[in-house]
DNA sequence: CCTAATCCCTGTAAGC
DNA sequence: TGCTTACAGGGATTAG
């Protein structure tokens, strides 16, 4: 479940706990989220120095001082958080040498974690379109990318290789806030429409940020706390309840075999 | 090529 | 109460 803004506040905190710590053990508790062998992922570790944490998309990205880097996808349930208890959806146990400790939490075992010498090893990375906040990202690209399908605007914004970092929840909110419907063909979307969906995606995402995220269900920081944006959901997850607008109430409808939540009267 | 559907997983909640 | 079913939805893969 963690979106942009949710990874982008786990980088943020491990940017604060991590930095120049070295790992001195690594424990493979599963080795479903490595996709790979696990005595390799430890011994590619051991030994080597944190030098920074970042963001790309929803993945997290730490450089260490072999040039090789960990790679973090936490998916739908995965956690990162530092110095908290283990329990029995902790997948890996990182120690450092200080006594630290760095836990990835995964209930469902979708998320992936990896070292690799380049990015580039890691699809993910060469399909993803720009990021957001990138001055690549631009009123311009939008309209162009949105003229070029017929395929409704929701799907298009869940579609990483259009835009990096969008997933269900904040695809429902930047469409109530843009007041364009989910439905809409995306060539459909007038040059008005366009220019509100670019500054809206950029805006309900900072302020997304800024509340640390949403946490609607396994979502926790780096310090293992929950995300403070629940209450400011507009339509995600309240279908029946009154639209905060209009307080006509909002509908919950499917596309691509996800909920979409919007309001008719103000969506069109 | 393009797009939608399916799969991978587990835990919670709703329904009978 | 207890069992079954639906649902959550990121991203790779498969099907159409």
């Amino acid at each position: 479940m963690p979106e942009l803004p949710e990874v982008e506040t786990i980088v943020r905190d491990l940017n604060k706990f991590l930095l120049n710590k070295t790992f001195s053990d690594v424990i493979v508790h599963d080795d479903l989220v490595l996709g790979g062998p696990s005595d390799e992922f430890v011994q590619r570790l051991k030994g080597q120095t944190v030098k920074k944490i970042f963001r790309r998309g929803k993945a997290v990205a730490m450089p260490l001082a072999s040039e090789e880097f960990l790679v973090a996808q936490p998916m739908m349930t995965g956690q990162l958080v530092f110095n908290a208890s283990e329990d029995k959806h902790t997948r890996i146990t990182f120690i450092f040498s200080d006594g630290a400790k760095l836990l990835y939490n995964d209930q469902r075992r979708f998320g992936r974690l990896r070292v690799v010498k380049n990015l580039n090893e890691i699809k993910y990375f060469n399909i993803l379109g720009p990021e957001p906040f990138s001055k690549e990202f631009t009123s311009e690209y939008v309209r162009k990318a949105l003229k070029k399908t017929a395929r409704p605007i929701k799907n298009l914004l869940l579609d990483h290789t259009f835009v990096a970092g969008i997933g269900n929840i904040y695809a429902c909110e930047i469409l109530f806030h843009a007041g364009v419907s989910p439905k809409r063909p995306a060539c459909r979307v007038s040059p008005f429409k366009v220019d509100v969906m670019h500054r809206e995606i950029i805006r309900v995402l900072r302020e997304a940020i800024t509340f640390r995220g949403s946490s609607i269900r396994n979502y926790r920081d780096g310090s293992g706390q929950k995300g403070k944006f629940n209450q400011h959901l507009a339509v995600y997850g309240r279908q029946g309840l009154p639209c905060p607008r209009c307080q006509s109430l909002i509908q919950r409808i499917v596309q691509s075999a996800r909920s979409t939540f919007y309001c008719v009267r103000c969506q069109k």
